[in-house]
RNA sequence: GUGGGCGUAGCCCAGUGGUUAAGGCGCCAGGUUGUGGCCCUGGAGAUCGUGGGUUCAAAUCCCACCGCUCACCCCA
């Protein structure tokens, strides 16, 4: 038997409850905010990504690449910033006033071992502003997601917000972190060695244990801010406080993107269940340059739908279900199959969602079967009916049933 | 990539060496004329993850593989 394929998942019906929950309220609010849908290809150029990471990094190695017929390098996308830059280059978008706001829910894929929150195929809704250094867009930004969360029911949301700095001072603040660091170099964890010599701001990420020491007295990054990344991180700060946004401050956070500059963040859901980060993201004032493009700011951030699923679980959310039929029609009878069948058109003609019994079955197990559908309606069609073009209409859930005409029921339906 | 836990029907699961693998949910049918939900009765549905080994005998013990799951790593 086939199954789908590790780390991916079917979505059964009643699990796109969650789904459509989820996705009415992210178009709703990104357009109040005044971001606008762009969708990107599945797959991309391979060397799109690229940039998103330094060289050996995991999420370059966790890539599905491959060729196509025409020999040309592809890999499904591995998240959502990258190809919005280029889409915002491709189609000339900075011609348009900036900034450009734009947001997307894409699948993103990568090979990595699956476990809670985390799969080969899942799915990101992400928001990028585009254009405008304004610390307001940083704050914007960070209150739409809060807000998206939060709207959908979730609670005990933490915040947690960093400036990592720009192009001018982070080379300062990565000196001074090795530097630190070489003095603790016996003392390191495995993946830490590794860390030093590769990416050493992911130093004040590690959890092992014997790391924590080490970074508790390393370096701060705030201490080592230019003037103008200071002065954007405070106004940043300021927005969200006027905006009644309640964060918290991790100079640790430093957040697995290359691309990342000046403001990072992150949310997670307190308390019990996994505590994985439902969303985050950050200014990237670099990549539209790198990619090709004129020096142009951005900043965005993404979400996890999966991840948001689960914590709508854990948090007992209730989703509203997807919407059922109105109307069953159940029929006795050769001639009785016909006008039922010619009677479900024309109710679905008017909009009302009607289910047709179909098979042989007895009125009983019809009954049953709507029921079971939690249709408002039961139309009974019959041999009598047949004789008199009338159908009987039965409440499902008082019971009454009355005998109507047959062109009378689409137009009785409609009304309720 | 590293480490733990687990694989018995669509789902939840009992069964730790010995006759036709038990139960619940769900599904199907019936409980006298053409009427659902509750109840009752019956039925269908299982290569006991796969392959090998031990044994007179394996769902049960051993090994390998596969899969699921959780944690680490990384990330949404």
């Amino acid at each position: 038997m086939f199954k789908a394929p590790r780390g991916t998942s079917d979505i059964l019906p009643q699990e796109k409850a969650y789904w459509k929950y989820i996705e009415e309220k992210a178009v709703y609010l990104c357009q109040l905010y005044g971001y606008q849908p762009l969708n990107t290809p599945v797959f991309e150029d391979y060397q799109l990504f690229a940039h998103i990471a330094p060289d050996g990094a995991d999420i370059i190695k966790e890539m599905y690449v491959f060729e196509d017929r025409s020999g040309q390098k592809l890999a499904l996308t591995a998240e959502g910033t990258a190809p919005i830059c280029r889409a915002y280059l491709e189609h000339g978008l900075f011609n348009l006033p900036q900034p450009v706001k734009l947001y997307y829910i894409i699948p993103a894929f990568r090979y990595e071992r699956p476990q809670a929150g985390r799969y080969r195929q899942h799915h990101q809704l992400g928001c990028e502003a585009i254009g405008d250094a304004d610390p307001v867009l940083d704050a914007e930004v960070i209150e739409l997601m809060y807000r998206f969360l939060s709207s959908l029911g979730l609670s005990e949301l933490l915040i947690e917000i960093n400036s990592i700095g720009c192009r001018q001072c982070q080379p300062g603040y990565v000196e001074a972190l090795k530097k630190y660091y070489s003095t603790y170099r016996d003392r390191l964890c495995p993946d830490c060695k590794v860390r030093l010599a590769r990416n050493p701001l992911r130093l004040l990420d590690c959890k092992e244990v014997s790391c924590q020491e080490i970074i508790t007295g390393a370096p701060k990054i705030t201490d080592y801010l230019c003037s103008e990344c200071q002065t954007h991180f405070q106004s940043v700060q300021k927005y969200l406080t006027e905006l009644g946004i309640s964060y918290q401050l991790n100079h640790k956070l430093v957040r697995g993107l290359d691309y990342y500059t000046r403001t990072v963040f992150e949310v997670k859901p307190e308390g019990k269940g996994v505590q994985i980060a439902l969303g985050g993201g950050g200014r990237y004032d670099n990549l539209i340059e790198e990619l090709g493009g004129k020096p142009t700011p951005a900043v965005g951030f993404a979400a996890g739908i999966e991840r948001i699923i689960i914590a709508l679980k854990n948090q007992n959310v209730i989703v509203p279900t997807l919407p059922k039929p109105v109307a069953y029609v159940a029929c006795l009878g050769t001639q009785a199959k016909l006008e039922a069948t010619k009677l479900v058109s024309r109710l679905r003609h008017q909009g009302i969602a009607a289910i047709q019994a179909t098979g042989d079955k007895s009125l009983k197990s019809q009954l049953r079967q709507a029921n079971s559908l939690d249709v408002k309606y039961t139309v009974i069609i019959g041999e009598k009916e047949v004789a008199n073009e009338t159908a009987v209409l039965r409440d499902m859930s008082s019971g009454e049933q009355k005998t109507v005409p047959f062109n009378e029921i689409a137009s009785l339906l409609e009304k309720r």
